[in-house]
DNA sequence: TCGTGGCAATTGATCTGATTTTTGTGCTCG
DNA sequence: CGAGCACAAAAATCAGATCAATTGCCACGA
């Protein structure tokens, strides 16, 4: 990975040293210092920073330098800004986050994709459903979140909707975080697999309302699955 | 504003340029081309390029060039990348995309900040809300953009979850784009403002549930508006 | 003919050093 | 005490060179 990854190495690490915390909000680096310290030339921290700039992480000012700013200002919805905060102490505040998000977004797409699907992605909705079935009694957790993920994606994607197939980077990142975080339960629910079916079932059969009222359910599920892990032990 | 702004001017220029189709994916472009093109050195052409490729627009290889990427592969939820789509060609299948967005989130959000919202956050709910109804009848449309901007970001904001906040930021986007692409009566309706009214004093009453509808109605509202001016005289 | 391997050109990636522009800071002068 | 001016720090830009990866082509052999 570090082949040829300089510029996006340096763009990574002071990513996660800001939302981690480490670098609060109104430091303030100086490129020179970021040249010293990952010993990369002007060109390489420049366009870092550039970057992080873009992201709203920090800004840079002439005479003053590069400014970290509050979190207010970030780009919150950027897959890298999202993925470092989950991989942070932020996680829960994040996960939280997300999850109000998907209970919008989630039952709406169900709804469209219910009058929009194509045939193919009905099956490959109802086959990604099925495989969660397989491996969730399986306990493959790896195979299963593979297949959660697809199901979303594919839903999503079946919207026609570009910023809700969009937003399935953010849904994957969402069940990434919890399966590798430990907020999952070793063998995952049969209730919320059957959830998975039904949605797929009510989108085959353009029920825009049942496919609304079973992602409502998926999501709130997963709400209380993870307040229940939390109180456990939030890894 | 082109003061001192050399990189982001190129960044503008080429976004525009891929997001309005004249680039169309699959196009190569060099840097040497841009370098000349724009009058510009590499340092500036390559951090512009550099933010395009941390946008999904493009992608750069070596011996290959910087190729542009499908709209499959952008960051739809980039502010810039909404702004370039209002401004193009694609504005209204971007204003289609973030209506269905708002269907999902706006109404979670109010129902959120019913539960969640500071007396500070109401009254100033009730503020932009009274200077929609004051705006709307003097005809004052910029004006009453003002308000309705604010309106949706403190609710938003009141929701007290970063990510709905963020979405400020979309949805001002949105409001602004409709009044300045012709896509607003030249007189609000009364019914519309009515129903931000209604929405104000919903959070104030903490009432999630009328908050949430009232919300939902608004959304449906402003669906309808935009069809309608579709139909006369799509700018 | 087809596939395979190596050579070379192309192009981004990185480094380096110089120059320009902006803007805090502090000092001087009224 | 206040306004303006000179200085210096740091980003922004420019220019040129070198490194490294990858692709396309061509010769060679099966």
């Amino acid at each position: 990975m570090a082949g040829s990854a300089l510029h996006d190495d340096v763009l990574d690490a002071l990513g996660r040293r800001i939302v981690g915390g480490e670098l609060a909000p109104g430091t303030v680096l100086t490129l020179d210092s970021v040249d010293v310290e990952y010993a990369v030339s002007r060109s390489v921290s420049r366009e870092a920073v550039r970057v992080l700039s873009s992201m709203g992480l920090v800004a840079s000012r002439r005479r003053v330098g590069v400014t970290v700013l509050p979190r207010s200002s970030w780009q919150v919805f950027d897959p890298r800004v999202i993925r470092w905060r989950l991989d942070s102490g932020d996680r829960l505040a994040q996960l939280q986050s997300l999850g109000e998000l998907r209970r919008g977004l989630e039952p709406v797409a169900a709804g469209l994709a219910a009058e929009r699907a194509t045939p193919e992605q009905c099956g490959a909705l109802s086959q990604a459903a099925g495989e969660m079935v397989v491996h969730g009694r399986s306990g493959d957790l790896e195979a299963f979140l593979a297949a959660d993920v697809a199901f979303h994606r594919i839903l999503l994607e079946a919207t026609g909707n570009e910023m809700l197939t969009a937003m399935g980077d953010v849904v994957a990142e969402v069940l990434r975080g919890r399966t590798h975080h430990d907020l999952m339960p070793a063998h995952p629910k049969a209730e919320a697999v059957d959830l998975h079916e039904r949605v797929a079932r009510a989108v085959r059969s353009g029920d825009a309302a049942a496919a609304r009222a079973a992602m409502q359910a998926i999501i709130d599920e997963a709400a209380d699955a993870v307040a229940e892990a939390e109180q456990e032990g939030p890894a």
